[in-house]
DNA sequence: GTAGGGTTAG
């Protein structure tokens, strides 16, 4: 069910126009989700499906006024994205008046399928100036060439109202086509306020910070919209400062108090995005706060809105107890409030906070859903995630995506892959999150077969991005199809992002292809572009396979020296693997002794493995004694022992090492290789 | 039924 109800709102306009505005406003009619205590319960929550039944009310007293009940609900329709049904309504009429066909060409304009509202426009018995300005205003939104189809129409059209103007002005600003926006500008008889407007936000968004101050200088009249649209400008080109003096002193010569809020809230969110919350509470603070009293709304003061904003600001600077703190505060809380508050908690990943939130909230919505599953997921959670999952009132995509994306970050392909066959089953339609979680998926368990077919929807469905092209060349190398990863790498390997180069260089690392590896990483430090740390371990990963022990030492030495990348446990692993495997294995002690962490099981299975190599069992002893403790339950090192004492003829100590295993209970895992499975990452 | 601006997410 929707709670949804309006409350509508006008204005009288400087230009003498009446706007009527609508604000969404939420009433928390009913209970909370049943099943939404039971989860932790364990419950098994039966699927249901909610009916959105639609709220289309029959005006009070309907006289017969014609066409207006029917052309209200082709509109309502449309609102709603149920082109069809309009259409099936529209066609169905055995009468039509102008606001008909306007309303249908409405449709079609808006989902910008201009051939369709073109069919309609010429069918159209008789057009009036709103027929012609719909027409306009969608082609000019269709951009590139359709602008010119938009001016064609502009200079047939029999007459032009301030609209048609307006329209064409805008066209032209968002084409950055801003000579020929000024042109129309200064020959249009009567501009109004709407027409300053669309100049200023045009010059905005083409850079041109001091024209658009110049031209808010000289507006005649200024409503509502001129100061937000200079403020949020401004904020685009980096101007916060600029913006914040022109609030200043806006605030002591508009006498349009009510909509000074507006403004101020998008600077508040400005300051957010840069990360300065301390200038953001400031700006907050200097919004007056009426405790208790009436709100007002044609009085300056916070809205519920200042109050998201500045909580958003303090959950984007991860100061989640200054936003809780606000939040407590708050008299009164929307749908926004509430879930900028559970995200936060589930951003820094404290989900028995988020949890106990999500409890108390009176009408959570699929965002919020949304947010808990993924919160949950990334804790690994699963099965708390699948069963919301499974009781959301209403999914969405990005439902479908979260809960992929869970399963993909746990390493439960199956689950993934499986959800993922689901999703298509019910007709969801998978976009390039989606397919870019599928993709990592392939890339887990060398899914080559699925890849691929992956690989196919993507060209069909989406502009593939960097990070799409960087799963496919992922995925195609660690499916052993390194022509494949690298042709897509050669492709897009100018644009100089690091992870495709990873990506490319951990392939070749892989699947043993050492040269290629470092010749690839040589070819990427002449471009410039800058290595990670993740780059360094393919690369020592290579040097380790192919046993170039000179250039494994260098390549070790140059991440701090040259890039100031610190060693990671990964890297000192590897190097250990690169000098032990070489018989260096003083050196190799050495480096474990020198590194600044607790050498984990990596380090010394790289060292018991070299050890094996080069049949040092004094050593080996040592590195095994150390994984015995790490891992009491695998049996890889006593086996690994006992094999070379047999081998050098110690019996007593291969014997040792057989009662140990019998002692504590160890069972030996048929064909473990240690050395191996350490260094696959 | 047409023109310009504002807060939330994977």
């Amino acid at each position: 069910m929707v709670n949804l109800a309006s409350r509508w709102r006008t204005i009288r306009c400087l230009n003498g126009n009446i706007l009527i505005r609508r604000k969404k406003h939420y009433h928390h009619l009913h209970p909370p989700h049943p099943l939404k205590r039971s989860i932790l319960k364990n419950l098994s929550p039966p699927p249901h499906l909610h009916c959105f039944v639609s709220t289309l009310q029959q005006p009070k007293n309907s006289v017969s006024l014609d066409l207006y009940t029917p052309n209200k609900r082709i509109s309502h329709l449309i609102r709603n994205g149920r082109i069809n049904e309009a259409r099936a309504l529209f066609d169905a009429m055995p009468q039509r008046n102008i606001v008909t066909w306007n309303s249908m060409i409405t449709g079609y304009v808006r989902r910008r399928e201009m051939a369709k509202a073109r069919k309609l426009f010429d069918e159209m018995p008789d057009r009036d100036v709103v027929s012609w300005n719909l027409m306009i205003s969608g082609y000019v939104s269709c951009q590139g060439r359709w602008v010119e189809e938009g001016r064609h129409l502009f200079d047939e059209m029999p007459e032009r109202d301030c609209v048609s103007w307006n329209t064409m002005i805008s066209g032209y600003t968002r084409s950055g086509r801003m000579d020929e926006a000024l042109q129309l500008f200064d020959s249009m008889q009567e501009r109004n306020v709407v027409s300053w407007n669309a100049m200023v936000t045009g010059f905005l968004q083409n850079g041109d910070v001091e024209r658009a101050i110049e031209f808010f200088m000289r507006m005649p009249e200024r409503d509502s919209a001129s100061l937000s649209a200079l403020v949020a400008g401004l904020i685009q080109n980096g101007e916060l400062d600029e913006a914040k003096r022109i609030l200043l002193t806006s605030r002591r010569q508009d006498d349009d108090k009510g909509d000074l809020v507006h403004a101020y809230n998008i600077l508040l969110a400005g300051y957010g995005q840069n990360g300065r919350v301390d200038k953001a509470r400031q700006l907050f603070d200097q919004i007056p706060f009426y405790d208790g009293g009436q709100k007002d709304g044609g009085r300056f003061e916070r809205n519920v809105v200042s109050w998201n904003s500045m909580i958003m600001c303090y959950v984007k600077a991860r100061d989640i107890f200054s936003a809780r703190v606000l939040f407590d505060q708050m008299k009164e809380r929307d749908t926004i409030s509430w879930n900028t508050m559970i995200s936060g908690y589930v951003r820094m990943s404290d989900m028995e906070e988020a949890w106990m939130l999500f409890q108390e909230m009176p009408n959570p919505d699929t965002l919020t859903w949304n947010s808990m599953i993924s919160g949950f997921a990334q804790k690994g959670n699963l099965e708390l995630a699948r069963a919301l999952f499974a009781t959301i009132p209403q999914k969405n995509l990005v439902s479908w995506n979260s809960m992929i994306a869970g399963y993909e970050n746990n390493g439960d392909y199956k689950g993934a892959t499986e959800l993922y066959r689901q999703m298509l089953l019910q007709g969801e339609k998978p976009d390039r999150h989606t397919l870019s979680s599928v993709l990592s998926v392939c890339s887990g368990f060398a899914a080559l077969h699925l890849g691929m077919q992956i690989h196919q929807q993507i060209t069909k469905t989406v502009i593939p991005d960097i990070p799409i092209n960087n799963s496919l060349i992922t995925m195609y190398s660690r499916c052993g199809a390194i022509v494949e990863a690298r042709t897509i790498f050669d492709e897009v390997k100018l644009q100089k992002e690091v992870i495709s180069w990873n990506a490319m260089i951990g392939g070749y690392a892989f699947h043993g292809f050492a040269a290629d590896a470092l010749e690839l990483f040589e070819l990427m430090k002449r471009l410039k572009v800058r290595p990670t740390y993740i780059t360094f371990i393919s690369v020592l990963n290579a040097c380790a396979h192919a046993g170039f022990v000179k250039e494994g030492r260098m390549h070790f030495k140059s991440m701090a020296c040259e890039f100031g990348i610190e060693p990671r446990i990964e890297h000192f692993a590897s190097l250990v693997d690169i000098v032990g495997r070489h018989g260096q294995l003083e050196e190799a002690m050495d480096l474990i002794n020198s590194m600044p962490f607790e050498p984990d099981k990596a380090v010394w299975g790289a060292l018991l493995g070299a050890c094996r190599v080069h049949n040092n069992v004094e050593l080996a002893r040592v590195a095994a004694e150390a994984l015995m403790k790490l891992e009491p339950e695998s049996s890889a090192p006593y086996v690994l022992l006992h094999n070379m004492y047999a081998d050098v003829g110690q019996w007593d100590n291969a014997t040792e090492m057989r009662m140990m295993m019998e002692r504590n209970n160890i069972r030996k895992q048929p064909g473990y290789s240690w050395v191996d499975s350490s260094h696959s990452g």
